[in-house]
DNA sequence: TGTACATCAGTGAACGCGCGTTCACTGATGTAC
DNA sequence: TGTACATCAGTGAACGCGCGTTCACTGATGTAC
């Protein structure tokens, strides 16, 4: 049932999303529904839930081994491109209701978004350039690479092949500029 | 009746609007709707292209006058500030539709976007920088300061003033930090 | 091993409701002569 | 200036439909003795 409602997000926001159309799409008659759910809005919570923990293992699979800022940026393309290649859905829906009309759900995505920024700003590649930063500072560019990184999941999943080619080399470059960045930044 | 569409459409998406619901917003009969538009995507398509005319004149706004990498940061972050004071509902709405429910909706305003980019691409202050870069390497500046100022609009349009003063904060470094980044680019 | 019972995911029919859309209408405003 | 007519935004009633939710039910599975 949470993969039949995965699917039809796939076309549409949480908050489009019916009982009937779920439980059609699941092959169950409407009221078994709530032999699982007491409505929709729970059914919603457990797919952020599982949503963000996948991004959170993405998250640490990029930082997982150590290496120059050349390497961990194309690990990080490459984990982020395995991702959308394997969570598909959930990304798309994540996207979706990042800027979505729940604000239950928007806060959550943010709340997770901040605890990986904290994650990027202690991870040993990023903490050796950030050495002697303001906390003000570490905490931009952590939100920075976060934030790119999201964007650029999102940026996939809507993609061709060849147009992911092109998302891939260009994330590269700005993800290269920004390491250039933080190695010539002279504080705020 | 636009107005009264942006005001509901501050808590939901496009795609969950009703007919019944814009006309009882408006004051007026459901039968009345007809007489302005076909359906509820032509009164989609009045508000993107209404919204995107008024973000064009914000990168406009932001790139009229020259000045040094710090002014024009600087201003950015003010353009940006007043553009979502005075088109909150707009920015809310584009924010909401970027990666929302409607793949045309989604095309136009990822075009639109493009075309912005082009746009910044040719500003002076930026030409400055990139002169001698490869077109690519051009491009993907560009996008980078498009997404972050359009990012920057949409969370400011979510955030209270505090939250907003702390938003200005991060993206003001954000930038500085990928214009150093763009200073001391060595190609791709 | 067999029997009686508890559990619980899933069913199908029924309910009242708000939806989108249509229709012939009204009545204010503009225009031709 | 007055009169007849055209236009058109807005109306109120009506339609059929799919919705969320409830109910008593079924029947498979697990468990205690």
């Amino acid at each position: 049932m949470l993969d039949a409602a995965l699917g039809l997000l796939e076309q549409q926001n949480l908050s489009g999303l019916g009982v009937r159309e779920v439980t059609r799409a699941a092959g169950m008659s409407p009221a078994g529904f709530y032999r699982h759910f007491p409505d929709l809005s729970a059914l919603g919570v457990v797919l952020v839930e599982e949503s963000l923990a996948n991004l959170h293992d993405m998250f640490r699979a990029v930082f997982a081994e150590s290496g120059g800022a050349e390497q961990l940026i194309d690990r990080a393309v490459e984990v982020i491109a395995a991702h959308v290649r394997e969570h598909r859905a959930h990304v798309r829906f994540l996207a979706r209701e990042r800027r979505g009309g729940v604000r239950e759900v928007r806060g959550a995505i943010a709340a997770e978004l901040r605890s990986f920024a904290e994650e990027v700003a202690a991870a040993p590649a990023v903490r050796q350039v950030t050495e002697g930063w303001p906390a003000e500072d570490v905490r931009m560019l952590a939100e920075l690479y976060v934030d790119r990184m999201v964007s650029t999941a999102a940026a996939f999943v809507e993609a061709s092949p060849e147009e992911g080619e092109r998302i891939a080399r260009t994330v590269r470059l700005q993800l290269r500029l920004i390491s250039t960045g933080s190695r010539h930044w002279n504080g705020s």
